[in-house]
DNA sequence: AAAATACGTCAGCTTTATTGACGCATTTTT
DNA sequence: AAAAATGCGTCAATAAAGCTGACGTATTTT
């Protein structure tokens, strides 16, 4: 037993050394997933402040004008939030008039969703500094990069 | 002007036609990089609930394993967050026993980070399936599209 | 000796999310 | 026709995670 260890050595043992890729860990593509997407998603953030939006309502306009006519349903299966959560953003989207509801024709309990033009002018101003990004970052790239970079994005994806 | 106009037309105007690729914004990649960070995300976050952590502690506990003895500072500054938000998740970390500070040998205003034992444990578990899953997505890559791939996501940050 | 720095903390607040329950209109099943 | 299920909205209560601003202490720099 090694003498001056000041007490419990063993459980307040202090690891020094960095965690790197060991093993089957791969830390380096975790990182750069984590700060790839911080600094994607915080360009929209910058401009919805402006309208005293969040995130959650960048989502919902975002998904909306990819989809019109897609229901409540839909969009929390996307969004993979609850109904409480959608609430008050959607709400708040439809009384500003950015997204509108009609019920629909064959369903008439659905709620079909629709972007207003307003909506589709904050959902184009929304992507155009996230894509600008994206554009940045595929520079030089040939398209069969591009294509290599995509076909990871969807192997991340949980297959449904 | 066109009879049969319901109420303001032009400000209610229904958007039927899905937004896509147009111009040059890329709703694709956009949407591809939700989906997969989305996905990424919440392998941890299931383990997590069980110790009663959130996000903010995974990221906390990834960064101090990743550099051990980095400061108080530094990890603000990584994740981007302020003191206060800090703090709390911090102070659960270190009261649970997974991280601990020593004053900084050379300026002992500083706090140096280290993780316990436990605190590498907690990063190895919460790092193992986000790793299996990149493994997966990049099923049958060769070296030079992971490559692409890793140089991609690094475009994507912010240039400091 | 004064100013700046690194850190912790107090107090109050906002956003985004959660669970559970209920009501209404409508559609499907029996 | 009656009963059950579905799609949606809403109420109430709660939690997690972030924010701003201000202040105190120890320490280092000027």
């Amino acid at each position: 037993m090694p003498r001056q260890t000041s007490q419990n050595a063993a459980k307040t043992e202090l690891l020094e050394t960095p965690l790197q890729n060991a093993g089957s860990i791969d830390f380096e593509v975790i990182e750069l997933l984590f700060f790839a997407y911080r600094d994607f998603v915080s360009d929209p953030d910058q401009i919805l402040v402006k309208s005293g939006f969040g995130r959650a309502h960048h989502r919902v306009v975002h998904f909306v004008n990819r989809e019109p006519g897609m229901t409540v349903a839909n969009l929390l299966e996307t969004l993979q939030i609850t109904k409480q959560s959608l609430a008050r953003v959607l709400k708040q989207l439809i009384d500003s008039g950015y997204i509108r509801q009609v019920a629909g024709p064959e369903d008439r309990r659905q709620r079909k969703l629709y972007p207003t033009r307003a909506g589709r002018d904050l959902a184009l101003a929304l992507a155009e500094p996230q894509s600008r990004r994206i554009e940045r970052a595929f520079e030089g790239a040939s398209e069969a990069t591009r294509e290599s970079v995509k076909r990871f994005l969807r192997g991340m994806q949980t297959e449904k």
